[in-house]
DNA sequence: CTGAAAGCGCTTACAG
DNA sequence: CTGAAAGCGCTTACAG
């Protein structure tokens, strides 16, 4: 059973085929007669232009690609549905593009985007220029980098040193002694150093207040559920209460506040505790977080995609959004 | 700036279009001076091949798409990792259309996935049977049902009765009152019904070891990290230890495993607990769940894929996997 | 408002 | 092994 195609419908509507090309792309141009006949036979047919023949034909794409590092986190869930919402209301299509292997990001990016056929791009956390020292700029259209920064795309991002900041202006007025729970980054790996930059705010705001961190109240661990109490553990045999820990994620949080009370220690009072992102977790236990505004980064990531679509030539455009605190009884 | 067309690498290689679309598709019958020469001046000018004309021009599609209803859990992470894994073994591209709103389905069905020039297509944890009712056949193409099952389509899918009916066997022999938590599943949601399954298989073992379940046993909650605390604290106030809970997913049995530690409840004997799905927390946190061949799933997936595209006739195949039990502290 | 026609960048028999 | 040519399903000036 071969596909319908435009043909069928010029045939069908006794109108040419550019006629009804002109009904799909909603030209003015078209006696409302004739259009409702068209319509009335795509209907019939269930006619759907071919994609790829419009494109080719020099039809503009509707589809917008993006890019990510990981799927499974509320992270890229709360920012991914962000932006289609915003995409789908100017009825383009999102398709995204999961780096699920560190291996495989240069195949994504030298062969799945180029394929694409995307009108537009995202490139949500990778830090770009580490990554085109390696690969070949994959892309020719509009690209806008989210959750990340270069001088030379439009980009959105939040001051990740001014929410490590915050945390530790609040935590340099405590008593007791100061830890802090981070992932390791290496420069090599081409994602937006995140934790360094909390790290950095943290560190100058207890410098600020005449106060410093020893090196080892500085707890690196991968990224598990299981991390943040290992890491617990190990501050609360070494170290003498009450605690203040900024834990840079709520996952790391979390198991801090559970080996906390496997021990019998209060959380917000011999310990308090700050973690990262208000999460759903921290919102359902009860723990003072830095509050990222990820909605309004995607929202505004695609008012950008926008704006560039419409002209390209436009000068590079930067966004810097502010995270806040939000208190809850941890800390 | 023009992009660069197979008329520039035919020109300047001296040979003709075609010679080179049968260097670009690994044609056979090119002298290999030749493909040498044109491979040469690819590389020189950059060219990649124009997709989308390739496809209208007849060319094959090498893109897969799949549907999922979600993004943020671990569950379709490590299904989509295994998937892309295999695909990618074979030069194929993963598109990923996740399903984020309720009101999106259509859009995604009728829209996105017509246009997305896949050549094949994935549909994971949806019942597709309820949703043709509504929509119309969004896809000519291979279609592969993962995590649900249909007479008329290729499926993979795991024995939930199974795994609820393992989770009975094993609380029937056990002293005190048993409790169930579970997601509401909704007739017109469109999705496989999980939870029912787990349920029906968990009380058909405990039928058959002369027990029952009271309704009031049974508890339904949304989908959330506060969720099994809060059926735990219904369950712990309102009945008598020993507790065996079966928590129908690892995020309400780590619920479940808080509240009861902040009880002084001893998990593993005042409340025997079982998850489900082996997701980290459980392991962090030695929680007994009901671990599911995911990867298995998803690489199975893709075989019946394979087979699919290269035999478009041959007859429905369909695989049932099955969980298992794995043996923690909790019960 | 509409049709005829050229063109988009490819692929693939066909003939040699 | 290779070129010339027809064709894929569309779009878009152009002319009327």
């Amino acid at each position: 059973m071969k596909p319908i195609t435009i043909e069928d419908v010029a045939r069908l509507s006794g109108v040419s085929r550019g006629t009804v090309s002109r009904v799909i792309n909603g030209s003015q141009n078209v006696n409302s007669e004739t259009r409702k006949k068209v319509l009335e036979v795509i209907e019939k047919l269930g006619y759907r232009p071919n994609q790829s023949a419009r494109r080719t034909a020099g039809g503009r794409s509707s589809t917008i690609g993006i890019v990510i590092p990981m799927i499974g986190t509320e992270f890229y869930e709360r920012l991914i549905k962000s932006m289609e919402e915003k995409l789908r209301a100017q009825w383009y299509t999102m398709m995204l593009f999961p780096v699920l292997k560190r291996d495989w990001l240069s195949k994504v990016m030298m062969h799945d985007i180029p394929n694409s056929d995307a009108a537009g791009m995202f490139l949500c956390s990778f830090d770009i220029e580490r990554l085109f020292s390696s690969f070949r700029k994959p892309f020719e259209g509009p690209t806008v980098l989210v959750d990340s920064y270069s001088p030379l795309y439009d980009s959105i991002y939040i001051d990740n040193e001014l929410g490590g900041y915050l945390v530790g202006r609040k935590f340099s007025h405590l008593e007791g002694s100061t830890h802090v729970i981070m992932m390791q980054e290496y420069i090599d790996s081409g994602f937006w150093p995140v934790f360094n930059s909390r790290f950095k705010g943290f560190q100058k705001a207890l410098l600020e207040n005449g106060k410093s961190l020893p090196h080892r109240n500085v707890h690196s661990y991968d990224f598990s559920w299981s991390a943040g109490a290992l890491a617990a553990r190990d501050i609360f045999d070494n170290d003498r209460p009450p605690f203040n820990i900024f834990a840079m994620s709520d996952l790391y949080a979390f198991g801090v506040m559970r080996e906390a009370q496997l021990r019998g220690l209060r959380i917000g009072r011999d310990v308090k505790l700050v973690g990262y992102d208000d999460q759903s977790v921290a919102r359902d236990w009860g723990i003072t977080t830095v509050r990222q505004p990820i909605e309004e980064m995607g929202e505004k990531a695609v008012d950008l995609m926008f704006k560039r679509l419409e002209r390209p030539g436009k000068e590079v455009e930067s966004l810097c959004l502010k995270p806040e605190i939000v208190e809850r009884e941890s800390a």
